[in-house]
RNA sequence: GUGGUUGUGGUGAAGUUGGUUAACACACUGGAUUGUGGCUCCAGCAUUCGCGGGUUCGAGUCCCGUCAAUCACCCCA
Protein backbone atom coordinates (compact mmCIF):
# COMPACT_ATOMS: atom_id res chain seq x y z
CA UNK A 1 0.00 0.00 0.00
CA UNK A 2 1.71 3.02 -1.10
CA UNK A 3 1.39 6.17 1.52
CA UNK A 4 -0.66 9.08 0.71
CA UNK A 5 1.76 11.65 0.75
CA UNK A 6 -0.14 15.16 1.78
CA UNK A 7 0.89 18.52 0.70
CA UNK A 8 -0.13 21.85 1.85
CA UNK A 9 -2.57 23.59 -0.29
CA UNK A 10 -0.78 26.33 -2.74
CA UNK A 11 -0.24 29.71 -1.40
CA UNK A 12 -0.27 28.45 2.17
CA UNK A 13 2.07 28.05 4.72
CA UNK A 14 3.06 25.83 8.12
CA UNK A 15 4.59 28.47 10.40
CA UNK A 16 6.89 26.91 13.55
CA UNK A 17 9.62 26.52 14.69
CA UNK A 18 12.42 29.48 14.11
CA UNK A 19 9.57 31.84 12.62
CA UNK A 20 6.83 31.48 14.94
CA UNK A 21 9.21 33.66 17.34
CA UNK A 22 8.90 36.56 14.79
CA UNK A 23 5.49 36.33 14.53
CA UNK A 24 5.02 36.27 18.11
CA UNK A 25 7.11 39.26 18.88
CA UNK A 26 5.74 41.04 15.72
CA UNK A 27 2.36 40.65 17.43
CA UNK A 28 3.56 41.86 20.52
CA UNK A 29 4.86 45.04 19.09
CA UNK A 30 1.54 45.65 17.46
CA UNK A 31 -0.75 45.05 20.31
CA UNK A 32 1.93 47.68 22.57
CA UNK A 33 1.32 50.44 20.07
CA UNK A 34 -2.14 49.91 19.30
CA UNK A 35 -2.64 50.54 23.45
CA UNK A 36 -0.79 53.57 23.41
CA UNK A 37 -2.70 54.89 20.20
CA UNK A 38 -6.07 54.09 22.10
CA UNK A 39 -7.16 51.60 19.14
CA UNK A 40 -8.69 48.63 20.72
CA UNK A 41 -8.85 44.80 19.26
CA UNK A 42 -11.94 43.47 17.35
CA UNK A 43 -12.28 40.44 16.15
CA UNK A 44 -14.68 39.85 12.96
CA UNK A 45 -15.50 36.38 11.75
CA UNK A 46 -13.27 35.01 8.97
CA UNK A 47 -16.06 34.42 6.75
CA UNK A 48 -19.02 36.62 6.06
CA UNK A 49 -21.83 36.69 3.76
CA UNK A 50 -20.53 37.68 0.44
CA UNK A 51 -22.25 40.63 -0.51
CA UNK A 52 -20.04 42.28 2.34
CA UNK A 53 -17.44 41.92 0.26
CA UNK A 54 -18.79 43.19 -2.94
CA UNK A 55 -19.26 46.71 -3.74
CA UNK A 56 -22.53 48.19 -5.71
CA UNK A 57 -19.85 49.13 -8.71
CA UNK A 58 -16.49 47.34 -7.52
CA UNK A 59 -13.90 46.86 -10.07
CA UNK A 60 -10.89 45.39 -8.46
CA UNK A 61 -9.66 42.34 -8.87
CA UNK A 62 -9.99 41.41 -5.49
CA UNK A 63 -13.68 40.76 -5.12
CA UNK A 64 -14.21 39.99 -9.05
CA UNK A 65 -11.82 37.27 -9.62
CA UNK A 66 -10.03 36.75 -6.30
CA UNK A 67 -12.13 35.44 -3.72
CA UNK A 68 -12.98 32.35 -2.10
CA UNK A 69 -16.83 32.53 -2.32
CA UNK A 70 -18.89 29.20 -1.35
CA UNK A 71 -22.77 28.31 -0.42
CA UNK A 72 -23.06 26.38 3.08
CA UNK A 73 -25.34 24.13 3.64
CA UNK A 74 -28.08 26.29 4.03
CA UNK A 75 -27.47 27.76 0.78
CA UNK A 76 -26.19 31.10 2.42
CA UNK A 77 -23.41 33.22 -0.37
CA UNK A 78 -20.67 33.33 1.65
CA UNK A 79 -17.14 34.19 1.25
CA UNK A 80 -13.46 34.36 3.27
CA UNK A 81 -12.48 37.48 4.10
CA UNK A 82 -10.17 39.29 1.51
CA UNK A 83 -9.12 41.73 3.87
CA UNK A 84 -10.31 43.51 6.93
CA UNK A 85 -11.98 46.76 6.78
CA UNK A 86 -15.51 45.24 5.04
CA UNK A 87 -15.59 43.20 8.19
CA UNK A 88 -14.99 45.72 10.57
CA UNK A 89 -17.22 48.58 9.23
CA UNK A 90 -20.03 46.05 8.97
CA UNK A 91 -19.79 45.05 12.85
CA UNK A 92 -19.36 49.00 13.65
CA UNK A 93 -22.85 49.54 11.76
CA UNK A 94 -24.23 46.37 12.81
CA UNK A 95 -23.53 46.91 16.61
CA UNK A 96 -24.49 50.31 16.40
CA UNK A 97 -21.20 51.50 17.93
CA UNK A 98 -21.70 55.19 16.56
CA UNK A 99 -24.27 55.27 19.29
CA UNK A 100 -22.77 54.70 22.47
CA UNK A 101 -18.62 55.90 22.53
CA UNK A 102 -16.99 58.65 21.70
CA UNK A 103 -15.81 59.43 18.18
CA UNK A 104 -13.95 58.07 16.61
CA UNK A 105 -14.14 54.67 17.13
CA UNK A 106 -10.74 53.04 16.96
CA UNK A 107 -9.81 49.78 16.35
CA UNK A 108 -7.28 47.18 14.81
CA UNK A 109 -7.49 43.75 13.60
CA UNK A 110 -5.47 40.72 13.48
CA UNK A 111 -5.88 37.28 11.65
CA UNK A 112 -5.50 35.13 8.35
CA UNK A 113 -7.28 37.25 5.26
CA UNK A 114 -7.91 34.93 1.44
CA UNK A 115 -7.54 35.68 -1.99
CA UNK A 116 -7.40 33.40 -4.58
CA UNK A 117 -4.07 34.85 -6.35
CA UNK A 118 -1.25 32.92 -8.44
CA UNK A 119 1.49 32.79 -4.90
CA UNK A 120 4.94 34.26 -5.14
CA UNK A 121 7.15 35.65 -2.71
CA UNK A 122 5.39 38.33 -0.58
CA UNK A 123 1.97 36.56 -1.95
CA UNK A 124 -0.03 34.27 -0.25
CA UNK A 125 -3.28 32.91 -0.45
CA UNK A 126 -3.50 32.22 3.47
CA UNK A 127 -1.93 35.49 4.85
CA UNK A 128 -2.06 37.26 7.71
CA UNK A 129 -3.11 41.04 8.16
CA UNK A 130 -3.11 43.83 10.69
CA UNK A 131 -4.68 46.44 10.30
CA UNK A 132 -6.64 49.63 11.67
CA UNK A 133 -9.25 51.82 11.12
CA UNK A 134 -10.51 54.95 13.07
CA UNK A 135 -14.28 55.54 12.14
CA UNK A 136 -16.56 58.48 12.72
CA UNK A 137 -14.47 61.46 12.65
CA UNK A 138 -12.65 63.30 9.54
CA UNK A 139 -10.32 64.92 10.65
CA UNK A 140 -6.37 65.42 8.82
CA UNK A 141 -4.73 64.53 12.01
CA UNK A 142 -6.75 61.46 12.56
CA UNK A 143 -5.17 60.55 8.99
CA UNK A 144 -1.47 61.52 9.97
CA UNK A 145 -2.53 59.47 13.22
CA UNK A 146 -3.02 56.37 11.24
CA UNK A 147 0.41 56.80 9.33
CA UNK A 148 2.05 57.63 12.56
CA UNK A 149 0.63 54.38 14.14
CA UNK A 150 1.95 51.89 10.87
CA UNK A 151 5.35 53.92 10.55
CA UNK A 152 5.45 53.82 14.61
CA UNK A 153 5.14 49.73 14.09
CA UNK A 154 7.62 49.77 11.40
CA UNK A 155 10.39 51.38 13.63
CA UNK A 156 9.75 49.11 16.74
CA UNK A 157 10.51 46.07 14.13
CA UNK A 158 13.60 47.77 13.61
CA UNK A 159 12.73 48.07 10.10
CA UNK A 160 14.98 51.06 8.32
CA UNK A 161 14.28 53.33 5.41
CA UNK A 162 10.31 53.18 4.97
CA UNK A 163 9.05 56.07 3.31
CA UNK A 164 5.24 56.76 2.45
CA UNK A 165 3.69 57.12 -0.99
CA UNK A 166 1.21 59.29 -0.43
CA UNK A 167 -1.66 61.07 -2.71
CA UNK A 168 -5.00 62.63 -2.70
CA UNK A 169 -7.73 61.55 -4.70
CA UNK A 170 -9.97 64.30 -3.34
CA UNK A 171 -14.07 63.35 -2.79
CA UNK A 172 -15.90 61.24 -4.60
CA UNK A 173 -17.59 63.80 -7.02
CA UNK A 174 -13.64 65.07 -8.12
CA UNK A 175 -12.86 61.35 -8.14
CA UNK A 176 -15.13 60.71 -10.81
CA UNK A 177 -14.56 64.08 -12.56
CA UNK A 178 -11.37 63.14 -12.87
CA UNK A 179 -11.47 59.22 -14.22
CA UNK A 180 -14.29 60.63 -16.69
CA UNK A 181 -11.14 63.55 -17.79
CA UNK A 182 -8.64 60.39 -17.95
CA UNK A 183 -10.54 58.35 -20.02
CA UNK A 184 -11.11 60.98 -22.56
CA UNK A 185 -8.01 62.51 -22.76
CA UNK A 186 -6.74 59.09 -23.58
CA UNK A 187 -9.29 58.30 -25.83
CA UNK A 188 -7.31 59.65 -28.90
CA UNK A 189 -4.09 57.11 -28.11
CA UNK A 190 -5.74 53.90 -26.92
CA UNK A 191 -3.97 52.38 -29.66
CA UNK A 192 -0.53 52.92 -28.74
CA UNK A 193 -0.98 51.62 -25.83
CA UNK A 194 -0.54 48.46 -24.25
CA UNK A 195 -2.98 45.80 -23.85
CA UNK A 196 -2.71 45.87 -20.10
CA UNK A 197 -3.70 49.31 -20.12
CA UNK A 198 -6.63 49.26 -22.86
CA UNK A 199 -8.23 47.20 -20.39
CA UNK A 200 -7.40 49.26 -17.34
CA UNK A 201 -8.71 52.10 -19.45
CA UNK A 202 -12.17 49.90 -19.29
CA UNK A 203 -11.98 48.91 -15.68
CA UNK A 204 -9.97 51.59 -13.72
CA UNK A 205 -8.43 53.90 -15.72
CA UNK A 206 -6.20 55.64 -12.46
CA UNK A 207 -4.34 52.56 -12.33
CA UNK A 208 -3.19 53.70 -16.40
CA UNK A 209 -0.93 56.00 -14.78
CA UNK A 210 1.91 53.70 -12.85
CA UNK A 211 2.16 51.15 -16.36
CA UNK A 212 5.62 50.08 -16.12
CA UNK A 213 5.49 49.57 -19.86
CA UNK A 214 3.76 52.64 -20.89
CA UNK A 215 4.73 55.32 -18.50
CA UNK A 216 7.40 56.84 -20.47
CA UNK A 217 5.11 57.67 -22.96
CA UNK A 218 4.64 61.06 -24.31
CA UNK A 219 1.38 61.54 -23.89
CA UNK A 220 1.45 59.95 -20.28
CA UNK A 221 3.63 63.67 -19.49
CA UNK A 222 0.80 65.56 -20.11
CA UNK A 223 -1.74 63.87 -18.67
CA UNK A 224 -4.40 65.48 -17.12
CA UNK A 225 -3.15 65.06 -12.95
CA UNK A 226 -5.51 64.00 -10.10
CA UNK A 227 -4.56 67.17 -8.06
CA UNK A 228 -5.96 69.56 -10.53
CA UNK A 229 -9.46 68.38 -9.99
CA UNK A 230 -9.26 68.59 -5.90
CA UNK A 231 -11.96 71.25 -4.93
CA UNK A 232 -10.08 73.60 -2.55
CA UNK A 233 -10.88 72.28 0.65
CA UNK A 234 -9.52 69.07 -0.23
CA UNK A 235 -6.97 70.55 -1.47
CA UNK A 236 -6.56 72.32 1.63
CA UNK A 237 -7.11 69.44 3.73
CA UNK A 238 -4.49 67.74 1.68
CA UNK A 239 -2.02 70.21 2.78
CA UNK A 240 -2.74 70.06 6.59
CA UNK A 241 -1.93 66.31 6.39
CA UNK A 242 1.09 66.68 4.65
CA UNK A 243 1.79 69.58 7.31
CA UNK A 244 0.78 67.08 9.98
CA UNK A 245 3.64 64.45 8.55
CA UNK A 246 6.34 67.05 8.54
CA UNK A 247 5.26 67.87 12.13
CA UNK A 248 6.04 64.17 12.72
CA UNK A 249 9.09 63.99 11.05
CA UNK A 250 7.61 61.05 8.94
CA UNK A 251 9.24 60.70 5.21
CA UNK A 252 6.74 60.85 2.68
CA UNK A 253 6.51 61.35 -0.61
CA UNK A 254 3.66 62.83 -2.97
CA UNK A 255 3.01 60.51 -5.57
CA UNK A 256 0.72 61.78 -8.23
CA UNK A 257 0.08 58.49 -9.69
CA UNK A 258 -0.67 56.63 -6.77
CA UNK A 259 -4.32 54.84 -6.40
CA UNK A 260 -5.39 52.22 -4.41
CA UNK A 261 -7.23 48.93 -5.58
CA UNK A 262 -9.90 49.15 -3.38
CA UNK A 263 -12.93 51.85 -5.04
CA UNK A 264 -13.80 52.69 -1.78
CA UNK A 265 -11.14 55.05 -1.15
CA UNK A 266 -11.35 58.68 -0.94
CA UNK A 267 -9.41 62.32 -0.22
CA UNK A 268 -6.12 60.83 1.70
CA UNK A 269 -4.58 57.31 -0.05
CA UNK A 270 -1.24 56.18 1.29
CA UNK A 271 1.27 53.20 0.75
CA UNK A 272 4.56 52.55 2.99
CA UNK A 273 7.33 50.99 0.96
CA UNK A 274 10.95 50.87 1.30
CA UNK A 275 12.94 53.23 0.47
CA UNK A 276 15.44 50.48 -2.10
CA UNK A 277 12.16 48.84 -3.31
CA UNK A 278 13.94 46.35 -5.05
CA UNK A 279 11.36 43.50 -4.74
CA UNK A 280 7.66 43.64 -6.47
CA UNK A 281 5.49 42.43 -3.54
CA UNK A 282 7.23 45.40 -1.35
CA UNK A 283 4.19 47.39 0.01
CA UNK A 284 4.42 46.73 3.90
CA UNK A 285 1.40 48.80 4.60
CA UNK A 286 -1.29 50.53 2.50
CA UNK A 287 -4.14 52.38 3.00
CA UNK A 288 -6.62 55.80 2.95
CA UNK A 289 -9.42 57.18 3.88
CA UNK A 290 -13.21 56.04 3.65
CA UNK A 291 -15.84 58.60 3.31
CA UNK A 292 -18.36 56.58 1.66
CA UNK A 293 -18.40 53.40 3.28
CA UNK A 294 -20.02 53.43 6.45
CA UNK A 295 -23.21 55.02 4.96
CA UNK A 296 -23.17 52.33 2.07
CA UNK A 297 -23.74 49.86 4.84
CA UNK A 298 -26.57 51.68 6.11
CA UNK A 299 -24.40 53.17 9.51
CA UNK A 300 -25.28 57.15 7.69
CA UNK A 301 -22.70 59.51 6.28
CA UNK A 302 -19.40 58.45 8.66
CA UNK A 303 -16.29 58.77 7.54
CA UNK A 304 -13.29 56.68 8.28
CA UNK A 305 -9.89 56.12 7.92
CA UNK A 306 -7.37 52.96 7.96
CA UNK A 307 -4.53 51.09 6.45
CA UNK A 308 -3.93 47.18 6.37
CA UNK A 309 -0.56 46.05 6.60
CA UNK A 310 0.84 42.55 5.42
CA UNK A 311 2.56 40.83 8.42
CA UNK A 312 4.48 38.15 6.24
CA UNK A 313 6.14 41.33 4.32
CA UNK A 314 6.75 43.46 7.69
CA UNK A 315 8.71 40.06 8.80
CA UNK A 316 10.49 39.26 5.54
CA UNK A 317 12.01 42.91 5.84
CA UNK A 318 12.69 42.66 9.78
CA UNK A 319 14.34 39.40 8.92
CA UNK A 320 16.21 40.81 5.75
CA UNK A 321 17.57 43.84 7.66
CA UNK A 322 18.60 41.81 10.91
CA UNK A 323 16.63 44.19 12.91
CA UNK A 324 14.43 42.14 14.91
CA UNK A 325 15.90 40.68 18.03
CA UNK A 326 14.16 37.74 19.20
CA UNK A 327 14.15 36.45 22.82
CA UNK A 328 16.72 33.29 22.58
CA UNK A 329 15.09 30.11 22.74
CA UNK A 330 17.02 28.95 26.52
CA UNK A 331 16.31 26.30 29.10
CA UNK A 332 16.71 26.90 33.19
CA UNK A 333 17.35 23.11 33.63
CA UNK A 334 18.08 19.95 31.75
CA UNK A 335 17.78 16.91 34.26
CA UNK A 336 19.91 13.82 32.82
CA UNK A 337 18.88 10.13 34.04
CA UNK A 338 21.16 6.92 34.31
CA UNK A 339 19.81 3.42 34.75
CA UNK A 340 16.26 3.20 35.67
CA UNK A 341 15.49 6.28 37.76
CA UNK A 342 13.25 8.13 34.89
CA UNK A 343 10.26 7.82 37.64
CA UNK A 344 12.56 10.13 39.98
CA UNK A 345 13.67 12.35 36.95
CA UNK A 346 10.26 12.52 36.61
CA UNK A 347 9.36 13.93 40.12
CA UNK A 348 12.03 16.40 40.05
CA UNK A 349 11.09 18.00 36.49
CA UNK A 350 7.43 18.41 37.76
CA UNK A 351 8.71 20.19 41.03
CA UNK A 352 11.15 22.42 39.04
CA UNK A 353 8.17 23.45 36.56
CA UNK A 354 5.90 24.10 39.23
CA UNK A 355 8.44 26.86 40.44
CA UNK A 356 8.45 28.49 37.59
CA UNK A 357 12.24 26.81 36.72
CA UNK A 358 12.09 25.87 32.59
CA UNK A 359 13.12 22.47 33.02
CA UNK A 360 13.65 19.72 30.11
CA UNK A 361 14.54 15.89 30.24
CA UNK A 362 15.27 12.63 28.52
CA UNK A 363 12.63 10.30 27.76
CA UNK A 364 14.75 7.97 25.79
CA UNK A 365 16.90 6.34 27.84
CA UNK A 366 19.96 8.00 26.10
CA UNK A 367 23.52 7.49 26.36
CA UNK A 368 25.17 10.00 28.72
CA UNK A 369 26.98 12.07 26.42
CA UNK A 370 23.55 12.02 24.34
CA UNK A 371 21.96 13.55 27.10
CA UNK A 372 24.83 16.27 27.69
CA UNK A 373 24.42 16.75 23.86
CA UNK A 374 21.25 17.96 24.14
CA UNK A 375 21.34 20.12 27.46
CA UNK A 376 24.24 22.08 25.46
CA UNK A 377 21.22 22.58 22.74
CA UNK A 378 18.62 23.70 25.04
CA UNK A 379 21.43 25.91 26.42
CA UNK A 380 20.68 24.74 30.03
CA UNK A 381 21.93 26.72 32.65
CA UNK A 382 21.86 24.00 35.14
CA UNK A 383 22.14 20.39 34.54
CA UNK A 384 21.08 18.00 37.26
CA UNK A 385 22.23 14.29 37.02
CA UNK A 386 20.65 11.28 38.92
CA UNK A 387 21.46 7.86 38.47
CA UNK A 388 21.08 4.45 41.52
CA UNK A 389 23.11 6.51 44.20
CA UNK A 390 21.22 9.72 43.96
CA UNK A 391 18.01 8.42 44.30
CA UNK A 392 18.77 6.04 47.19
CA UNK A 393 20.04 8.63 48.70
CA UNK A 394 17.34 11.44 48.18
CA UNK A 395 20.03 14.05 46.35
CA UNK A 396 21.34 14.85 42.88
CA UNK A 397 24.05 16.11 41.59
CA UNK A 398 23.61 19.76 40.56
CA UNK A 399 26.05 21.15 37.59
CA UNK A 400 26.69 24.70 36.75
CA UNK A 401 27.43 25.05 32.80
CA UNK A 402 28.92 27.90 33.42
CA UNK A 403 31.75 27.35 36.10
CA UNK A 404 31.31 23.99 35.47
CA UNK A 405 31.30 23.70 39.59
CA UNK A 406 29.34 20.18 40.70
CA UNK A 407 28.01 19.28 44.34
CA UNK A 408 25.51 16.91 45.77
CA UNK A 409 22.53 19.21 47.03
CA UNK A 410 19.50 17.27 49.16
CA UNK A 411 16.33 16.99 47.82
CA UNK A 412 14.58 19.23 49.81
CA UNK A 413 17.13 22.00 49.18
CA UNK A 414 16.82 21.78 45.45
CA UNK A 415 14.46 24.64 45.00
CA UNK A 416 16.34 27.25 46.79
CA UNK A 417 19.57 26.22 45.06
CA UNK A 418 18.06 26.13 41.82
CA UNK A 419 16.79 29.36 42.40
CA UNK A 420 19.82 31.32 43.49
CA UNK A 421 21.79 29.57 40.05
CA UNK A 422 19.17 30.54 36.99
C1' G B 1 -4.46 34.56 -15.23
C1' U B 2 0.50 34.90 -18.87
C1' G B 3 5.76 33.73 -19.77
C1' G B 4 10.73 31.88 -17.82
C1' U B 5 13.69 28.96 -14.24
C1' U B 6 14.02 25.16 -10.62
C1' G B 7 12.59 20.43 -7.63
C1' U B 8 18.25 14.83 -5.36
C1' G B 9 18.69 12.43 2.61
C1' G B 10 16.96 16.44 8.44
C1' U B 11 20.00 20.74 5.90
C1' G B 12 23.46 22.64 1.98
C1' A B 13 24.38 20.29 -2.21
C1' A B 14 27.74 16.84 -6.47
C1' G B 15 25.99 13.73 -10.19
C1' U B 16 30.07 14.37 -16.86
C1' U B 17 27.35 12.33 -24.13
C1' G B 18 21.31 7.88 -20.20
C1' G B 19 25.30 2.32 -18.19
C1' U B 20 25.13 -2.06 -12.32
C1' U B 21 26.55 -0.27 -5.64
C1' A B 22 23.51 7.95 -5.66
C1' A B 23 29.85 11.98 -4.00
C1' C B 24 31.06 15.46 -0.28
C1' A B 25 29.97 18.63 4.02
C1' C B 26 27.00 19.76 8.23
C1' A B 27 23.39 17.68 11.48
C1' C B 28 21.75 13.19 13.84
C1' U B 29 22.49 8.02 16.30
C1' G B 30 25.90 4.41 18.43
C1' G B 31 30.91 3.15 20.02
C1' A B 32 36.22 4.20 21.64
C1' U B 33 35.12 6.61 27.22
C1' U B 34 29.41 0.50 30.81
C1' G B 35 28.45 7.93 35.93
C1' U B 36 30.26 13.49 33.38
C1' G B 37 29.24 16.81 27.42
C1' G B 38 31.17 20.73 23.84
C1' C B 39 37.94 18.12 20.87
C1' U B 40 39.54 13.59 18.26
C1' C B 41 38.86 8.82 15.88
C1' C B 42 35.61 4.73 14.10
C1' A B 43 30.84 3.10 12.48
C1' G B 44 25.69 3.87 11.04
C1' C B 45 22.19 7.03 8.53
C1' A B 46 18.32 8.16 0.59
C1' U B 47 15.53 0.12 -1.63
C1' U B 48 15.85 6.06 -4.25
C1' C B 49 16.28 11.32 -7.01
C1' G B 50 8.59 16.21 -6.04
C1' C B 51 4.56 12.94 -8.10
C1' G B 52 2.47 10.02 -12.47
C1' G B 53 3.20 8.05 -17.15
C1' G B 54 6.33 7.22 -21.66
C1' U B 55 10.98 6.16 -24.72
C1' U B 56 15.02 2.46 -23.86
C1' C B 57 18.19 -3.81 -22.90
C1' G B 58 18.95 0.20 -19.18
C1' A B 59 16.53 6.95 -16.77
C1' G B 60 18.34 11.13 -11.17
C1' U B 61 19.96 12.03 -16.23
C1' C B 62 15.68 12.16 -22.47
C1' C B 63 10.02 13.16 -23.56
C1' C B 64 4.90 14.28 -21.86
C1' G B 65 1.71 15.42 -17.96
C1' U B 66 1.01 17.01 -12.99
C1' C B 67 2.10 19.31 -8.22
C1' A B 68 5.10 22.87 -5.80
C1' A B 69 8.67 26.81 -5.23
C1' U B 70 10.79 31.04 -7.45
C1' C B 71 11.49 35.34 -11.08
C1' A B 72 9.11 38.88 -14.49
C1' C B 73 4.10 40.61 -15.83
C1' C B 74 -0.89 41.21 -13.83
C1' C B 75 -2.77 42.28 -9.11
C1' C B 76 -2.07 43.69 -4.21
C1' A B 77 -0.99 43.67 1.90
Amino acid sequence: MAEKKFQLPRGTQDIYGEDISYWQKMEEIIRQQCELYGYKEIRTPIFEHTEVFVGDNDSSDMVNKEMYTFKDKGQRDLSLRPEGTKGVIRSFVENKMYGYVDMPVKLYYLGPMFRYDRPGKGRYRQFYQFGIEAIGTKSPLLDVETIALGYSITKEMGIKDVVILINSLGDYESRSNYTKALKQYFKPYLKLLCSDCKRRYEQNPLRMLDCKVDRNLPCFADAPKCRDFLNEESKQYFNLVLKGLDDLNIPYRVDDNLVRGLDYYSNTVYEAIPKDDDGQQATVFAGGQYDGLVESFGGGKLPGVGFGMGMERMIALARKQNSLTVKEEKIDVYVISLGDVETYSCKIVELLRNNGIKTEMDYQKRSLKAQFKSADRYKAKVIIIVGENEFNNNIVQLKDTVNKTQEDVEFKELIKKVKSMV
